[in-house]
DNA sequence: AATGAATGAGGCTTCATTCAT
DNA sequence: GATGAATGAAGCCTCATTCAT
C-alpha cells in the first residue's frame, strides 16, 4: 500500500534522471550540483537521495538507462542487415547518431564511469562489453565469410571506428559546422571497408 | 627594474606550470586544488595568482605550453618524411606517443577547455587549428601527388585518425593491456592507407 | 470508538518504545534516527508522531517506562530486607545490576534529559526524586535504629553510592574487564558501612 | 616568515578552543555546531579547519588542554600533603572543584572521548591514565605505611571517589542547591577513611 | 488509522581567492 | 615580491517532521 502510485513514483524518478542527464551533460560530473539537478527536476534536494545513493550513483543510472535504450536500438538494426558492409554501415550510422545527439553524455561515460572503482563488475560494465562486442562480432563474421581480410586486427578496427565517431561528434557539437549524418556514415564505412575488405575497392 | 631577476621569475612560473600539469593530470580539473599545486611547486598559494588569473587560466597555460612543445616536435618530424604513407606514419606515431604519455592532459584539453567562454579566439584555439591542419595538409599533398585518391574527404581522415588514437590511448591507460606503440602505429597507418590510397593494397 | 482496538494500539506503542530504547542505547540521542527506530519497530515513520510529539518526547517516554519498572523492582526487593546493611546491600546490588545491564540508557538519562525545558516538574523528575529518596530513607531508618551514626550526611551517602555505581558500570561497559557483580556489591557495601555504621568494622 | 605573528596565531587558536569548550559544554558534542563555535570565537567556519582536522579533533584538543592544566594543579597539590588522609583530602578537594567548575566538560570526556576509536593510544588516554593512577598510588602508599587496611581494593576506592565526585558535581550543577566545597570534601574524605583506614574511626 | 514520499533546513567540510603582513 | 592566514560561499548529504493518499 504505497502512499503514492507506482506511476507517480516512476514519474519522479524519470524527472530526476532527465534533469540529471541534462545537467551532467552541460556541466560535467564534478561541476554539476545536486541542487541544480533538483531544481531542474522540480524536486527537493533530499528526494534525490531517496532514489539514488549519491551523486555518482545517480550518474550511473543516467548512463545505464541511456545505454540500455541505445543497445536495444542497435541490436535490432544490425540484425536486419545482410552483408558485412551493410552491417558496418548500420552500426556506424546508429552510433554516430547517438553520439551526435548525446555527445556530452558519451564523453561522461568515458571519462567518469570507467575510472570509478564501482565500475568493475557493474551492470554498466556488462552493458559496455555487450555493446563493443557487437562490432567485434561483425568483423569476425566478415572474416569468416571472406568479406574481410583475415589478417585484420578487429580490436584496432573497433577503436578506429568508435574513436572516429566520438571525435566527429565532438567536433560537430563544439564547432558550428553542420554534420551530414548519412553522408558521413557512408564515407566512414567506405574508408574502413577500403582498409580492411578483400574485394575490389568501391 | 624588477626586484627579482627575470630568470628567477621564469623559473617560478615554470615550476608552477609543471606542478599544475602533474596535479591536473592526476586529479582532473575540479578535483585538483590550488593548494596542492602550490605545494608541489614549493610556492605559496598566493603566488599563483600573481602569474595566473585564476584556476582555469592556469589550466589554459598548462595546455598551451604542452601543445606548443608537441607542435614543434611534430612539425619537425613530419618535414623529414618523404612519401605520403611515411608522413602519415610519422604523424600517427608521434601523436599516439604523445597521447599515451599524457592521456589525461589530452582529455583535459578536450573536456575542460570548451567550457570556458574564453576559448573562442584564444591562443589555444589557434594552436589547435594549426595542429589539426598538419594532417589535412599531408592528405592534400598526397592527393596532389596522386598518392591519395582525389575523392577522399580529408576532414574525415583527420577525425578518424585523431579519434582512433585518442580512443586507443584511453583504452590503454584505463585498461591493463599493454600497448605496442610501433606495431599499432604501423597497423593503423596501413588501415588508413588501404582505405584512401590509390596504388595496390599493401 | 477506536477503529483499532486499544490492545493493538498499546502493542504498537510498546513496539515503538522498545525499538527506541534499543536504538537510543546503541547510538545515543542525536545519532539515533527516527527512521531506524520505525524500521526496528516495523512501523512507519509517521506513526511515531501519532503517539509521541517529537524525538525528545519519545526519549522521555522510554526513560519513564524504564524508570518505572526499575522502581517497582527496587522497592519490592528493599522491603524484604531486614537490617540496614542488608537493605543497603540489596539496593546496591539492584542498582548495579540495572546500570550494568542498561548503562547507555542510564547515561542518556543523565546527559539528555536535562537539556529539555520540560524536565522541571515533569513526571520523570518526580520519578527521579522518588528513586533517589529510597536510599535516603534507608539511611534515615538506619540512623533511627542506631545502626548508622547520627552525624552521617545521608545526601552525601546517596551521591557516593549512585556515583560509584555509575562509574563502575561505565568503566565495565567501556573497558574490557569483566565485572563481578556480587563481589563488587559486597565490597562496596562493606566500604560504605565501614564509613558510616556504628558497630565494629566488619 | 609567517604572515602573522606566532602570538596572533596562538590567540586565534585559543579563541577557538575557548569557544569550543563553551559550546561543547552547553550543547554536547553532537548538538554543538561548528558554525556556532566559529561565531562564538569571532572567526570564520573555515579557519577552524586550518587548526583542527575536524569536529572531533577539536573536542580532543579542548579536553587535552583542560586535562593538562588540571594534572599540573593536582600533582603539585598532592605532593605537598603529608599523611594519607591529607593527601586523599587534597585530591578530593581538587577534583571536586574542577568537576564543579566544568562538569559538562568532564561528562563530555567520559561519554564522547573514551568511546572514540582514536582514543586508544592517544595522548589523552595517557593523561587519563596518569590522572587516575595518582589516586591508586596514594592508596597503595597508605597500605604500605599501614594507614590503610591491606585488604582494600584500591580500584574500587578509585571508582567510588571519582564516581561520587562526578555525581555530586552533576547534582550541584543541575539542581539549584549550593554546594559547600570545603565541607563536602571533608565529609567525603571522612566517609572514605572510615571505610578503609585502620586506626579508630574519626 | 497508517503510510512513506517529500520537504527543506542545517550540518560538516573544502577550497578558490584575497589581502594584511 | 612573496606569503599563507583568513574568508565565505558552496557542496554533498542527513534527517526530523509533515501531509497527501
Amino acid at each position: 500500500m504505497p502512499v503514492i502510485s507506482a506511476q507517480r513514483m516512476q514519474d519522479r524518478v524519470d524527472a530526476i534522471l532527465e534533469a540529471a542527464k541534462k545537467v551532467f551533460s552541460e556541466k560535467g560530473f564534478e561541476a554539476a550540483s545536486i541542487a541544480e539537478i533538483a531544481r531542474s527536476a522540480s524536486v527537493s534536494d533530499g528526494l534525490i537521495y531517496r532514489y539514488f545513493q549519491n551523486k555518482r550513483d545517480l550518474l550511473f543510472h543516467v548512463l545505464r538507462v541511456f545505454y540500455e535504450r541505445l543497445m536495444l536500438d542497435l541490436e535490432r538494426e544490425v540484425d536486419t542487415s545482410a552483408s558485412f558492409d551493410r552491417q558496418l554501415h548500420t552500426l556506424i550510422s546508429c552510433h554516430l547518431a547517438v553520439f551526435v545527439a548525446d555527445t556530452a553524455l558519451c564523453r561522461l561515460f568515458i571519462s567518469e564511469v570507467r575510472v570509478s572503482r564501482d565500475y568493475q563488475g557493474s551492470a554498466i560494465q556488462a552493458l559496455n562489453r555487450r555493446y563493443t562486442s557487437i562490432l567485434v562480432d561483425i568483423v569476425a563474421a566478415g572474416i569468416a565469410t571472406g568479406e574481410v581480410r583475415a589478417d585484420v586486427n578487429s580490436r584496432l578496427v573497433r577503436d578506429v571506428i568508435y574513436g572516429a565517431i566520438e571525435h566527429l561528434a565532438w567536433r560537430h557539437v563544439n564547432g558550428r559546422t553542420g554534420l551530414d549524418l548519412a553522408g558521413t556514415a557512408e564515407d566512414l564505412t567506405r574508408l574502413i571497408c577500403g582498409g580492411i575488405c578483400t574485394g575490389p575497392r568501391p
